[in-house]
DNA sequence: AAATGTACAAAAAATGATTATTGTTCAATA
DNA sequence: TATTGAACAATAATCATTTTTTGTACATTT
């Protein structure tokens, strides 16, 4: 079977990946206020002209940064996930991708230099809700091996998925601690058993 | 029997009510990083000394109004919950106070005029672990009803409450769009009848 | 065709001098 | 004894000015 992709731009043009790459290593380096489209073409040796052809403003430019950054998070994580066999598991591993994908690289560069541009990202629904197509399909393999009811409605579980990972991701404690990986299996599993069982 | 009251600060001292009275003001009026310890003196007509008598900081001040405005939301939700005999119920109308109270005074005043702030207070898991205290009750009463499972580990259910909680409030939509009161009762109903019940 | 580089007005950001605020102390006041 | 109000250094906000950046256009280059 292919790998499944979740790639919304055409990263086989090595212009377009030159400017996301000259990106975000400025982002990385400056973060997003103090990185000027004219250093963006310094570091990636190309023209300003061109990153405009590409990206019309900095603020596209900006969300197709990130935007890899998060399909490239999902195929990695989809990846991954072929590996388990079921859905308490594929859920405990993304939820500790996620939060080591926060710690490291663009998420925890932005977290020290503009904590209050990241925060407004993350209080975007936008933001979470490219993944939401990553999940039906482990919900209906999780009901056809009989690991959560048929009867679900996979737009439903998809919801509340995504909503309870987004939340242990930024949470890992909120009323008990689920720091570990052994303490987050077992309250997915008893979610899922619980809930969705 | 007595209502139960979530307060951290003895609100019956004039004093301290005066203070926060004026302090919520002035952020009601120019958000909080342009209010002043001198204009929440001039307001409460009291002295800049006694604020700080109170209050060793502006931050300490702004979180005891933040804090007030919180504890003064469990307390007029733990009142209505009075009246719902069921935790679907009670679910669905803290969501729908929980959304009212973000749309009206200090969070909405706060939304246009300093919306990084705000989302700063919404990333802090200090921020609700405060309504933390409010659910176990409530879970123990649905337990005796019948209405979620009696083996359920309160803490769990308190956890995922909380969490799903935050969620509903801060994004109406996430693959669901839940912003009736009708379909948001309704994903609470599976939550709970799939889930823990 | 696609990428470059220059020019340009409007918008935004850096700069530095000036003013306001913070947080502390303490003597005076009620 | 709680509150006031004034003094104070350190910090932060404001403001007018200068500099940079943005976004667009277009002629030139590859």
């Amino acid at each position: 079977m292919p790998q499944r992709q979740f790639n919304a731009l055409n990263y086989s043009d090595p212009m377009l990946v030159r400017i996301l790459d000259a990106g975000e290593q400025c982002i990385l380096r400056f973060g997003i206020r103090r990185t000027s489209m004219g250093e963006v073409a310094r570091v990636g040796k190309l023209s300003r002209g061109s990153i405009y052809r590409y990206f019309g403003a900095k603020e596209a430019l900006v969300e197709g940064i990130i935007r890899r950054q998060q399909e490239n998070f999902l195929n990695r994580t989809e990846a991954k996930l072929e590996n388990e066999s079921n859905l308490v598991d594929k859920l405990t591993l993304s939820v500790l991708a996620g939060r080591k994908d926060m710690q490291e690289g663009i998420f925890a560069s932005l977290a020290e230099v503009e904590p209050e541009t990241l925060a407004m990202m993350f209080l975007d629904p936008r933001f979470y809700q490219r993944s939401l197509s990553f999940w039906p399909r482990h919900i209906r393999m999780a009901q056809e091996s009989g690991e959560i009811g048929a009867e679900m409605d996979v737009e439903f579980v998809t919801d509340l998925i995504v909503r309870l990972a987004v939340s242990l991701v930024m949470f890992p404690k909120m009323g008990v601690e689920l720091k570990t990986r052994k303490a987050l299996r077992s309250y997915l599993q008893q979610m899922l058993k619980a809930g969705p069982g």
